[in-house]
RNA sequence: GGACGCUUAGCUCAGUUGGUCAGAGCAUCGCCCUUAUAAGGCGGGGGUCGUCAGUUCAAGCCUGACAGCGUCCA
């Protein structure tokens, strides 16, 4: 025989494609299969069963790669069976004695197979119609509407979206059970620039020939097309909704919706056209949303520019009167000095006038010595400081164009680059816009919607027409030219730097001046109305306040117009004759009411006066041509009128809704624009709670993305280990946090799934023979353990329903699986097994642990039932039901901590708390049995006999439950002493008498009964009375 | 650079208003069992509560700074 290994150490040795060592056939069958199934695990090998061909009585179990790559297969050969102590010698009787025993049995299989098991009960399902039987058994109840956030109906679902629509399902879920009516209508948001995109790679050049309404419908397939695959995925994941009926932003009703709440915004004056500096994409020809921008890196010729000052240099300081002074200004936007306007200074910042060879220059004075380094100014000389605030007013002429430009002030200005002078461009950057709104400063913007410069009408000065028509890429090097030209351009570097690119093509953008449509904050006190709405919202987590009041609080006019075609076109006629709007509401009214039934296309399919009211002419000037707006609306503007397109009639919704839940994106996306349409339209925020979901990380705590290549898919999750225990994952973490996946917690959590699923599996596998109608024990007649776990379980119930109230959905499952593996598994079913398996199948005792597992059972399924969806309705169908109970579990309700102690009245509850006290002496009895196995007095607990030595009032309680301690410590005898000190010590001795082969435990009577030998007094009783009655 | 967050054992989480608060389960290591059996049980080890500095008789818990990570924005 070899030397003996321990089985560690086996299973560090033993790698694929090696056959077991040979001492690994002394070790006990099981434990071989159990190393082999962890390599398995870990190796990802498949496992197969098979007979031993030797010997029949042992199976031979190969395991093989499923990547062949990595070995052939391992083979476990027959082992002879190890020896082990027994207490009869005889050989005659096993079999017979075995059926004596009352073993679990059931059909609830111990491997779940959830990748193959759950589609099919999906399908059942929906062959039940699940999701409808819900609603009617909710009607009545008080309402909970979770109002859906439309995903995008693009590419296919990943972990996060996964993470969000299995957190609203536990929502949906917990509530429909804690006896709310919760419906769930799932929404998709179809428009938009992304999609557009897509289409317009697709269609390559084909599109050039197609029509705006022809483009519109390629769009729609395509959206279309990712709704039906995301919304497998999200059925796929055991989300339950009203999957038939979602809501579509790009439907018929839902985009008269969106246009009838733009016209609603008109008729209500909070709408205005104006111009204002954008970011456009000279390339795509748009306006591009904050969304739709991207940072990345640029390399830009940043120049160091001089504008001559005209006006007096004494009022800025008496030390500059009858110099030569000049502002300096920095910037990495050549081109943009041709729109340049003005120059901004920080009021309380320090300036320098700094003399350089005859010159002064007015220089912040923390980077006079960066800037001289950059000029190449040798020695300057500093005449005079003064606060930026005295430049205000001053007057300096722009380098080649006939046009002053002043000396302004604003706190926007930093020391951090350039020179604390800020050239001032109000048609191509957003401060300088808001600086220049409050000079009065022109929004002056020479570019066109394709990047070229032009001569605009009235302009001061002239652009020079070098420049004209030229890109503002072009023309960068042309500025730099004039400069040097003019003696303006002090220096020049090439910088790399952050720079907004659009989305879409990736090129870089620029800010451009632009009449955009705008929702205006303070028009009708939007702002304040919005700002004092969020006050009245409940937050989760209670930051979430604090975020989206500052970003309202600081948020520019909301530009609502896109230059596109896929989307809710902007429902406003402009005159033919004198160029003034159409907004009357009766008139638009009627075209929107086309929308319902058409569809937007409609818009782009009839001419104006197709679509208007016969007879409609212009208020102003009394002509009847007019012309369509061409621009569509922000998407934003879509999915932010979701509550006013699906929480009404139709889907038997009601406005607002209780609650929204997205991730933390969407304070600045969809919680943000639900919340202005609900103010600004129906003076009131569309949901009474927003609580957010965090972002999925990676195992090391970094944000999940296709560019790291650290995202794991949900679909890959749900192949490999079922979506089941994906859903454990949502259960696990904190879900307002960001939160953590990794094959590593994956692993650990199907292992969880496993515990969970072998504690109702030993459950209904004791309840085979038991009937609740016909068995149960009245409580008060109960063991007192089994009334000491049902109060466990009250106990456990009510917790768990406050936690499913506070979405606090990861201490349920902390509780509950505590639960299971500690109260159940360790302690209760450990210390049952004897009862339940050796006591006469209908003893009392063994029926009133069986009653107990019933209570439990059916409260923990219906607690589960929100996270584990699929194992929690498998395991109900195995659960004998009572009349009147539903088929389903999710048409049950939570467990009501009362129904788990009916029939438990204070005093049993006070001898329970006896219990408390007996199982921390079995922790004690515990230890000591781990050091004498380890001293190899003992090997299996019952083995021995174990000595208390106990004092204080834990004397008197051990001396009560004298006759149970055994039991209480799986062991065969117990023998209580007193003594002085007030604890208890432990001694233990091997069991007196010899093992019953029927309950194992070590008897002096066994053998007392002459009809049995090998068995013990009470087993020889059992026995009799299994014999003397009909089998179950 | 700004707004808002997060950081307690390898992992997921507990730690009420500062005073047995350094915990649970899993994982790990070791052992037992073979009547929940591709299960089950027991025991051991493991954290100066991100870092530093304050407030206090007393600080994971309060204050400030810093670091790392995250979302949104510039």
């Amino acid at each position: 025989m070899a030397a003996p290994v321990g089985i560690r150490a086996l299973h560090r040795d033993l790698a694929v494609g090696q056959l077991l060592p040979d001492a690994a056939h002394d070790l006990p069958q099981r434990e071989v299969v159990h190393i082999l199934l962890r390599i398995a695990r870990h190796q990802i090998l498949d496992v197969v069963e098979d007979r031993c061909v030797a010997c029949h009585d042992f199976r031979l179990l190969s395991i093989s790669p499923t990547d062949p790559l990595r070995g052939s297969p391992a083979r476990l050969l027959p082992w002879r069976k190890s020896p082990r102590r027994s207490a009869s010698k005889m050989e005659s009787t096993p079999l017979d004695l075995k059926n004596t025993v009352n073993l679990p049995k059931t059909d609830f299989p111990m491997k779940a197979n959830l990748p193959s098991a759950e589609p099919k009960m999906l399908e059942k399902w929906a062959e039940a119609n699940l999701y409808a039987r819900i609603r009617e058994v909710s009607a009545g109840r008080p309402r909970y509407v979770l109002h859906d956030g439309p995903p995008y109906a693009n590419g296919n679902i990943h972990l996060g979206h996964a993470f969000n629509k299995t957190l609203k399902d536990f929502i949906v879920k917990s509530k429909t059970m804690a006896g709310f009516d919760s419906p769930y209508v799932p929404g998709w948001d179809c428009h938009g620039l992304p999609i557009e995109i897509k289409v317009d790679t697709q269609l390559g050049a084909r599109k050039r020939d197609m029509t705006p309404a022809q483009i519109r419908r390629a769009c729609r397939e395509y959206a279309q097309k990712f709704v039906d695959l995301q919304k497998k995925d999200f059925i796929r994941l055991g989300v339950f909704a009203d999957w038939d009926r979602p809501y579509l932003t790009m439907s018929p009703e839902y985009q008269a919706v969106i246009a009838r709440a733009f016209v609603d915004f008109l008729d209500k004056g909070y709408v205005y056209k104006g111009l204002k500096p954008v970011n456009w994409c000279m390339s795509c020809r748009t306006a591009l949303a904050e969304a739709e921008v991207e940072y990345e890196n640029h390399s830009s010729t940043s120049i160091w520019v001089r504008f001559a000052m005209t006006s007096d240099p004494a009022a800025v300081d008496p030390a500059l009167g009858g110099r030569t002074v000049h502002a300096v200004i920095w910037t990495t936007t050549p081109w943009t000095i041709t729109a340049n306007m003005a120059i901004c200074y920080h009021p309380k910042f320090e300036y320098s006038a700094v003399d350089v060879g005859g010159d002064v220059y007015l220089v912040a004075s923390d980077l006079v010595a960066a800037t001289a380094s950059a000029c190449g100014w040798a020695e300057p000389v500093t005449i005079a400081t003064f606060p930026g605030a005295r430049i205000e007013g001053a007057v300096f002429r722009h380098p080649f164009i006939e046009r002053d430009s002043p000396g302004i002030l604003g706190d926007h200005v930093t020391l951090e680059q350039g020179t604390g002078a800020v050239h001032t461009a109000p048609g191509h950057g957003h401060e300088d816009y808001v600086v220049g709104i409050q000079y009065g400063i022109d929004v002056y913007c020479p570019v066109d919607g394709a990047g070229r410069l032009y001569h605009v009408e009235n302009a001061k000065g002239r652009l020079p027409e070098e420049l004209v028509g030229k890109a503002v890429w072009e023309a960068n090097p042309l500025v730099v030219e004039i400069l040097t030209r003019q003696g303006a351009l002090l220096a020049q570097k090439t910088i790399s730097h952050s720079y907004p690119h659009c989305w879409r093509c990736r090129k870089p953008t620029i800010f451009r001046g632009t009449e955009q449509w705008f929702i205006g904050m303070e028009r009708n006190g939007l702002r304040e109305r919005a700002l004092d709405a969020i006050r009245r919202i409940k937050w989760m987590p209670g930051w979430g306040e604090e975020r989206i009041y500052n970003m309202i609080a600081t948020r520019p006019d909301w530009c609502i117009s896109r230059q596109r075609v896929w989307g809710v076109p902007i429902t406003v006629f402009s005159c033919d004759a004198c160029g003034e709007k159409l907004t009357e509401k009766r008139v638009l009214d009627h075209v929107v009411d086309q929308f319902a039934v058409h569809s937007a296309d409609i818009w782009y399919e009839k001419s104006a006066a197709e679509l208007l009211p016969e007879g409609t002419v212009c208020a102003k000037c009394g002509a009847a041509e007019f012309s369509k707006e061409s621009d569509i609306l922000d998407v934003w503007f879509d999915s932010g009128s979701s509550h006013l397109a699906v929480l009404n009639g139709k889907w038997d919704l009601t406005w607002p809704s209780q609650l929204y839940l997205e991730g933390g994106d969407q304070y600045r996306g969809w919680f943000h624009s639900s919340l202005l349409v609900g103010v600004g339209l129906k003076d009131g925020a569309p949901y009474q709670e927003c609580a957010t979901n965090g972002w999925t990380l990676d195992g090391e705590g970094r944000a999940m993305s296709k560019s790291l290549g650290n995202t794991i898919e949900p679909e890959k999750i749900i192949k490999q280990y079922g979506a089941e225990v994906l859903r454990l994952w949502v259960a696990s973490v904190e879900f307002w946090e960001d939160v953590r996946l990794s094959d590593t917690i994956l692993a650990r959590l199907s292992e969880a799934y496993r515990k969970m699923r072998n504690t109702f599996r030993y459950a209904l596998g004791n309840l085979h023979d038991f009937d609740p109608a016909a068995d149960a024990v009245p409580a008060a007649e109960m063991e007192e353990i089994d009334q000491w776990i049902l109060l466990r379980t009250e106990n456990l119930v009510s917790r768990c329903r406050g936690f499913y109230s506070d979405f606090a959905f990861h201490r349920a499952y902390q509780a509950l699986y505590n639960f299971a593996t500690v109260d159940l598994s360790s302690i209760y079913f450990d210390v049952l097994k004897d009862r339940l398996y050796t006591s006469a199948p209908r003893s009392s005792a063994r029926r009133s642990a069986q009653t107990a597992l019933y209570r439990i059972t059916h409260a923990l399924l219906r607690l589960m039932a929100p996270v584990l969806t699929f194992t929690t309705e498998e395991a109900w169908a195995h659960l004998r039901k009572q009349a009147g109970e539903t088929d389903s579990v999710h048409l049950a309700l939570f467990p009501e901590p009362a129904e788990l102690v009916g029939g438990i009245d204070a005093s049993h509850r006070q001898r329970a708390a006896n219990w408390d006290r007996l199982i921390e002496v079995r922790d004690t009895v515990l230890k000591s049995l781990e050091i004498a196995r380890r001293e190899k007095v003992i090997g299996a607990s019952l083995e021995a006999k174990v000595n208390l030595k106990a004092g204080g009032d834990l004397l008197p309680l051990l001396e009560k439950y004298r006759d149970q301690l055994s039991s209480l410590f799986i062991v065969s005898q117990v023998e209580l002493e007193g003594c002085a000190e007030a604890s208890v010590s432990v001694h233990v001795h091997p069991a007196d008498g010899v093992k019953c082969e029927r309950c194992w435990k070590y008897r002096t009577s066994v053998g007392s009964a002459s009809s049995y030998p090998t068995i013990c007094a009470p087993c020889a009783a059992a026995v009799d009375e299994i014999a003397g009655s009909p089998a179950v």
